[in-house]
DNA sequence: AATCTTATGTATTTTATTATACATAATTGG
DNA sequence: CCAATTATGTATAATAAAATACATAAGATT
């Protein structure tokens, strides 16, 4: 394989990590706009940026803007510089995928997986799974920028585990990050698979949102949160387990935490499937309500819609709590589309103050069954190349070309 | 009126405005942090610093750090070279007091007010208040910072005005910075007062720690939060409204809002007076309340014991949903102490997961009535000595120099 | 008091960046 | 095709900051 470009030298990048930065962040699409909000001169964005260009990370696009004098060439990535690996633990199985740097997927593998499965054999098999996916990307020539893991359970991001019981027997405060960083040596992260949904869906459709919940209704409930335009994970990462937020009823039903009456056990998926199986329907996970869902059953209509206000309660506590500008709710119940959402809007519109409403949306998620691993790339890659971190990858691009 | 320093120039703090933030931030406190957290070099950082200490913004301090050799000279912003005024409103006064950058007061006012004052009566006799305490202040040879306003209501922050009905009619949407900025040539800030009292609590007794909430529980129930460090307002300034969340119940009492079974209308000082004179006292604010409390009056215990228990369900909620690592309880019924406390801890670690309480702690505020007026000081000095705009607070600091 | 240690200031050289001015490039509209 | 217009690169002088090395300060230890 050849280097992109042979008559590329590391003096010809230093400094030009805030370059890369304003670019990739799209602060700044062209050589104007990157003087304007570099606040550096003309001849040292000029030579930076050069040198940005020989190592291949950075390109000109294709399109121009108009100017009505020599058109304004823009500035973007080169998405084909380098690639993430991220995989998705699911209930049943493991999904990986190699991205580029937009992020697009290059190639995909799916393992089987057991939810009983300790940490150590599940990511031996991550493992080998990423480094054949790696070759593959390599093949392009590449820079392995990071990792990415998506887990179903509270994650503290910053050290890199799960914590607390969880649908992951043995995993907790297993170190994650350091099992990992041994066998590869670059960046790893690992957040909450309902977090990083959130991600995808305010990056892709909501960037310019500040304040925004997203709401994941499949088997389980759970949300995420974005605040001030970055995700807000709590003292523990545990910020937006809303699942288990009880109200008290004569008919509180017994959830699988072990209290009465939380919101899972009442509008969840499994709990709407143990509805159905009580009235003689064979359902039990979320797929198989919406398959009766879409079947037009009576019953399941029924208990959806009561499913949409049940969760509006806890919906409108965290509009009344949080105040965001927009509630996105996906997962697979989603898919349920108005029958669910008119119970949460109801709920919402009854109980909150009209402030708290006044400029509020509840809208139905479009993401896909990948949207966390997408979700896991996009955190990869800002923070890879944000202002804090851009130097050591600038360092790691300079040390591939030698 | 002599200047501080006659030997002033305003080249010799070029560019010193980094290290002022650093300083005053406490990022730095000695000439080799300060070394450190610039990545300037030491000439530069003589020079500037040099500049700082002869405009009489940065001084250094009576202490010394002992190192083994010479021992290192400390540096703190000059409380004494500026001041700060802020404002109240509360609900019969205004109070009024002019701060030095510590921030301690140096002189009061308090004016009397009504509710139903509209913003222009009321600025009116604020802006003379402000005005004869900067004569006060401005005698000791200080720059007059900022003004800072804390309104019991609902506030965009960023717009500078009330939002919604509230408390204050006739203040929704009025330009309440345009018109103060309009008489005093300083920046001018805006905010509910339990935000405030939340950002003081904070930065008083729990700086380490990033996520907090503050619940207000006096006559009215509201609360502030603090996440990732930062006081979190939502998309309009209505973040931790908690007072009206709703949980549903046979007797569910009318709230002053409209609604029925708001936590207010069951566990605020209002509603504690309302059921204490139904049976046969004599309470109509929070303060009655604890009055009848410090009596030991069984009925008051019981029904505090009781508001406890209530509030402890949103607690729990906003627990979940946030998951802080600190619940601070303050306001007037904050002084029922344990009474109250109980009641709340009873519920969080009833109805939160382990996870989110594992690391929990609730206490009472230590708060004073001045908390808010202290919160407005901490909220104008941390913007203003911030690195956004410390430059064009430097850039004011010369202008009076000249 | 002499010595050790760490803090702090400063002079000098070297390097990096800016400012300025100008040259060149790539469009649009006539 | 030409002029107008805006984008972009580059040479040069001027400036700012860093690096280095050394000098001095102020306490602790002996």
């Amino acid at each position: 394989m050849k280097k992109p470009n042979p008559d590329f030298d590391r003096t010809m990048i230093d400094g030009a990590g805030s370059l890369l930065s304003l670019i990739a962040s799209g602060t700044a699409t062209s050589r104007a706009e990157l003087l304007d909000a570099s606040g550096l001169s003309r001849a040292t964005v000029t030579q930076r940026l050069n040198g940005l260009l020989a190592s291949g990370l950075v390109c000109e696009t294709q399109d121009t803007l108009p100017s009505g004098g020599r058109p304004t060439r823009l500035l973007a990535i080169n998405a084909a510089s380098g690639f993430v690996i991220v995989a998705n633990i699911g209930e049943t199985h493991i999904h990986l995928a190699a991205m580029d740097l937009q992020p697009a997927v290059l190639a995909e593998t799916t393992l089987p997986f057991s939810i009983t499965s300790g940490p150590d054999d599940t990511l031996t098999q991550i493992s080998d799974a990423i480094a054949a996916l790696a070759v593959e990307a390599r093949k392009t020539n590449r820079l392995f920028v990071g990792i990415g893991l998506s887990l179903p359970a509270p994650v503290d991001f910053k050290r890199g585990c799960v914590v607390g019981p969880s649908v992951l027997p043995g995993w907790d405060e297993f170190d994650i990050i350091g099992w990992l960083k041994n066998r590869f040596a670059v960046p790893v992260y690992v957040e909450n698979d309902v977090n990083l949904m959130t991600i995808c869906e305010h990056k892709r459709r909501f960037p310019a949102i500040d304040d925004m919940v997203f709401v994941k209704i499949g088997t389980g409930i759970g949300s995420g949160m974005i605040a001030g335009g970055r995700l807000f994970r709590g003292a523990q990462g545990a910020a937006g387990d809303i699942g288990h937020i009880q109200f008290l009823s004569d008919d509180a039903p017994l959830c699988r935490c072990g209290k009465f009456g939380c919101i899972e056990a009442r509008a969840a998926g499994w709990a709407i499937a143990r509805d159905l199986s009580a009235r003689g329907f064979r359902a039990e996970t979320a797929r198989d309500v919406i398959d009766l869902v879409d079947q037009r059953k009576p019953e399941a209509l029924m208990l959806l819609r009561a499913a949409g206000r049940t969760i509006g309660e806890v919906v409108s506590d965290v509009v009344s709590i949080l105040n965001p500008s927009l509630i996105v709710i996906g997962g697979t119940l989603a898919r349920g589309g108005d029958l669910l959402l008119s119970g949460i809007r109801e709920l919402v519109y009854q109980r909150c103050l009209p402030l708290a409403t006044r400029n509020l949306s509840i809208v139905l998620s479009t993401a896909q069954e990948d949207s966390a691993m997408f979700g896991a790339a996009y955190l990869i890659l800002d923070d890879l190349f944000g202002a804090a971190k851009i130097d050591q990858l600038l360092e790691r691009y300079c040390n591939r070309a030698d």
